[in-house]
DNA sequence: AAATTTATGTCAGCCATATTGACTTATTTC
DNA sequence: GAAATAAGTCAATATGGCTGACATAAATTT
């Protein structure tokens, strides 16, 4: 799941700070008055959460009846939407090391749904392909999830619903933004 | 949760061959043409990926520096936002098992971030709260996230603001909408 | 009052995902 | 030729989650 978790960095010592937790709040804005600049969002913060648990929850059904896990969903994923992509790269993206890979590539592959390539310019590379049955179940696992996105899209109408996207891109780290939109851009 | 997934379960689906990428930038906005119907919605998708991923990387430095993980801060968190919350609901917002629950619970409970009551009209509840300790703690975990978000929305504008809060919850599960708008709504 | 159900907790074992560290094999680069 | 890089593997460990089986106390039903 999803976490609400935050982080930040360091450690510390304690902070006294208590603040409004139980009934009081700050806000307290019914439907949701706009936290003050350095309030806690906590609205945001839950809508995220309960939004990126459906979302994910969606192809867990599909995976199962292919004993697969979300993470054989991340590798097929990612490797079906940049074929040819080296291991490094995939690594990066998924930020994971490489032997938290090795069991799932491998499964993947052994099953026949992911192929690989010795790099033509580099043959240290092996190339990662989806194969037809590959694209064929990545397909398949994102359907309803992108059902649920354009269900929302839909009833948010084009400014809404760019908005929304432009939300997403800013929520990413600003250091990475331009080398998600490689991929994310990509159609 | 979150696949492209985050979380243990599930994960997500991908993209569909094509390569290249363009080297549009990275902002770009808008962007993507919007998919058509039933095209799937790869930009989007990724997206909530990748903006998730750095959003629940926030919190991490700080848990570790507390030897708590991602299970406590969930933990914590609804906690503190539903004081007096009984177990049972906690184990039913979570989506996970008492036995999950267990180690997790104690552990807080043991470093006093939380306290248990037995409850007055149901002496077989244990309700839960948050101690001034554990507020503290929540509200640290929050600020970084509450930081990311609050330069999102305020780039965005009130309008742009008020459609990424809607779209978020319009990807919840539509028959738990109303019960989650309980929680979020309440500062 | 007895029986049953509910809320919580706990023991035991197992699985999936991910980590760190050490090392190997090709292959490319210096 | 030496060093660095890409990939893979072995081993041990941590985390978070699960199922099943029980136990206890308190509330509800009968």
């Amino acid at each position: 799941m999803a976490d609400i978790n935050f982080s930040t960095t360091a450690s510390a010592p304690d902070r006294t700070a208590a603040a409004t937790i139980d009934g009081s709040g700050p806000d307290a804005g019914a439907a949701a008055a706009a936290p003050a600049a350095g309030e806690p969002q906590w609205e945001m913060i839950e809508l995220l959460f309960f939004a990126y648990r459906d979302f994910i929850g969606d192809p867990d059904a599909i995976l199962d009846a292919f004993d697969f896990g979300r993470a054989h969903h991340r590798v097929l994923h990612f490797v079906n939407r940049n074929p040819g992509m080296p291991v490094a790269e995939l690594l990066n993206i998924l930020k994971i090391t490489k032997q938290s890979l090795g069991r799932v590539l491998r499964e993947l592959i052994e099953a026949g749904y992911v192929e690989q390539q010795t790099g033509e310019s580099d043959r240290r590379q092996r190339l990662l392909f989806a194969t037809a049955r590959g694209r064929d179940l990545a397909l398949r696992l994102a359907a309803p999830q992108s059902t649920r996105i354009a269900a929302a899209l839909a009833a948010l109408g084009p400014e809404g619903a760019a908005a929304a996207r432009e939300f997403l891109r800013l929520m990413i780290n600003a250091e990475e933004r331009a080398e998600t939109a490689r991929f994310v851009a990509r159609t």
